[in-house]
DNA sequence: ACCATACGTTCCAGAAAATGGAATTTCTTG
DNA sequence: CAAGAAATTCCATTTTCTGGAACGTATGGT
C-alpha cells in the first residue's frame, strides 16, 4: 500500500498513514487486517501514538482516530514545506498575468483554510494570515471542495455545518446550494457571486492530486476580484489560466 | 501537562516537527542545537526519515527538507474525516463567545484525556496541551463522567482511584465526592473551584451519546478561567451555552 | 440468561535496534 | 593548502521492540 515501508523506529507511522488513508476512524481488528501486522505490535503502536497526542481514541472506547497534534502536524508541514514556494511562483506569475489577488486554498475537513495568498499590487509582500478561513458553503473555493467530495461525505457535513448568512446572496438553503454544487461539476470551476463579502467576487478553479489512486480535490486556486474593476464575467474569462495553473500546482503535491 | 516528548519508536518525528516549525531547510548542525540531542542520534534520525521518503536533501546536499511523503500525509490528515475540523468549531464559536478557554475531554476509563482545546486570545493564560491528561476526581469533567457512570462501575473505579490531593480544595474523601456527585447529577453541569490548579476555575457540560442503545456520557466540554478574571459564579452564567455546545458536539459523534 | 465468538489487552524471553562518546572523513574558507 | 567546522561512521552497551500465547472483556445469537 505505501510505497516504502517504514523502518528506523517510524513504524507506527504506518498507522497513521492509514488511518489518514481510511478516511474515517478504525479499531485494531481493522487496522491488523489493513497492515498485516500481528495484533500485539499494532495495538502496541496504536498506544505508542496516542501517548504522544497523534491519535485518540473515539469515545467509544474501540475505534482510535487522527488526533490535535496530528492536525497541527500537517499544517505546519504545508505551510513549511518547500512546495510552498513552488505554489507561491505559480501563483505570482497568475497574479501578474490576470491582475488580481489569487489565493491558494486547502478544505479541512470542514472550512476553507488558506494555504498562501499572492496580492496584485505588492507582488513581493504577503499581506494575509496563512492559516484564515471561510465557510464552505459561501466561498468559490469551498463549493468547489464540496461539489467533488464522495456524496456521502458530503450530506453528512452538510447536516452539521450551519449555512450561514454572509451577504444577500449567501446560498442558505440546501436545495440552492446543491443545485449550484451540480452546475460547478458541470462546468468544472466555481464563482462566488459576493456570497461571503459584499463587492467581492471570485472564480475558483479545483486542484486535483491522485490518492490511493483515487482522484480528489483538495485544494483550489481562486481570483479575487473587486466587482467593481472585474465583475464575474471578466473573471471567467481567466478560468483557462486558471485551470492551467491549478494543474502546475497540482503537480506540487504530488511527488517531486 | 505542556510539550510531550515523542516516545515508543516516534523520536525521529521530532525532526520532522522541528523541521515544519522552522519553515525552512534546516542543517543537521541547526537541528541538534534545537532539539538538544546527541549530534549522531540526530543523525541517524535524518537518515531514517529521508529512507522513508518523508524528508529529503535540500540540492545544496547539507541541509534536510520536509518531503512528499510528508506532504501526501499532511492532506490526508487534512482531508479526512470531518468530525474533529467540525468539533474545533464548534469549540472555537463557544470561545468566542464566552471569551475564556475551552476544551473538549473524553474519559478513557481512569483518567480524563483533552481531546481538544481551544485558548482564548487573552494574556494570561494556563496552557493544556491535547492529550494531556487530568485526575477524574478533582476537575469538573472527570467528576461529570463519575456522576454520570453506572454506579457499579463507579464503586469499582473509586476503589481502584487514589483520590489525590492536588490543592486544598481537592475533594479527597470519598464521601464529600458522593455528595458533589449527587449535586452534579441534580444541576446536570459540573464545577471545579481550584480543585486542581489554584487560581483555576471551572465549568463542565455532560455530552451524551447513544452507544448500544444506552445514553452515556464519556465526553465533556468545559469553560476554563482564572479565578480572577471569572469567578464560578460568572462562569456558571454560561452553562446554558455550555450545554448548547455539548449537545452540537454530541452530534458529530453519531454519524458513522 | 447462557454460551460462542470475536475483539482487545497483557505477558515475556529472545531478537533487534537505538544510543552517544569518540574517531574519522568530508566540506568550507581564508 | 592548511585549519576549522560540519557531517559521518564506529561500536560496545543499553534499551526497546517483537509477536506467539494466554488472558480478559464485550458482543451477538438463541
Amino acid at each position: 500500500m505505501t510505497d516504502r515501508d517504514l523502518t528506523g523506529g517510524l513504524k507506527p507511522l504506518g498507522v497513521l498513514e492509514a488511518l489518514a488513508a481510511m478516511q474515517q476512524p478504525a479499531t485494531l481488528a481493522q487496522l491488523v487486517t489493513y497492515l498485516s501486522v500481528p495484533k500485539p505490535t499494532v495495538h502496541r503502536w496504536l498506544k505508542a501514538l496516542e501517548s504522544v497526542g497523534l491519535l485518540s481514541r473515539h469515545p467509544d472506547g474501540r475505534r482510535y482516530e487522527i488526533a490535535a497534534r496530528a492536525t497541527q502536524l500537517a499544517v505546519a508541514i504545508l505551510l513549511g514545506e518547500p512546495g510552498r514556494a513552488l505554489r507561491r511562483n505559480i501563483l505570482r506569475r497568475l497574479v501578474d498575468d490576470v491582475g488580481e489577488a489569487c489565493n491558494l486554498t486547502i478544505f479541512d475537513g470542514t472550512d476553507v483554510t488558506y494555504l498562501d495568498r499572492v496580492e496584485a499590487n505588492w507582488p513581493l509582500r504577503i499581506s494575509f494570515q496563512p492559516g484564515s478561513r471561510v465557510p464552505a458553503h459561501s466561498s468559490a473555493s469551498g463549493k468547489l471542495f464540496l461539489a467533488y467530495m464522495p456524496p456521502s461525505r458530503r450530506e453528512k457535513l452538510l447536516r452539521q455545518i450551519p449555512l450561514t448568512r454572509c451577504t444577500e446572496n449567501t446560498l442558505t438553503s440546501a436545495s440552492a446550494l446543491a443545485k449550484e454544487l451540480q452546475s460547478i461539476r458541470r462546468l468544472g470551476y466555481s464563482t462566488d457571486r459576493e456570497e461571503y463579502l459584499d463587492g467581492l467576487v471570485c472564480v475558483a478553479a479545483p486542484v486535483f492530486t491522485t490518492m490511493q489512486s483515487r482522484r480528489s480535490c483538495v485544494a483550489a486556486i481562486a481570483i479575487q476580484a473587486p466587482v467593481t474593476r472585474n465583475d464575474i464575467d471578466a473573471l471567467t474569462k481567466f478560468v483557462p489560466k486558471l485551470q492551467k495553473a491549478a494543474g502546475e500546482i497540482a503537480a506540487t503535491f504530488e511527488g517531486s
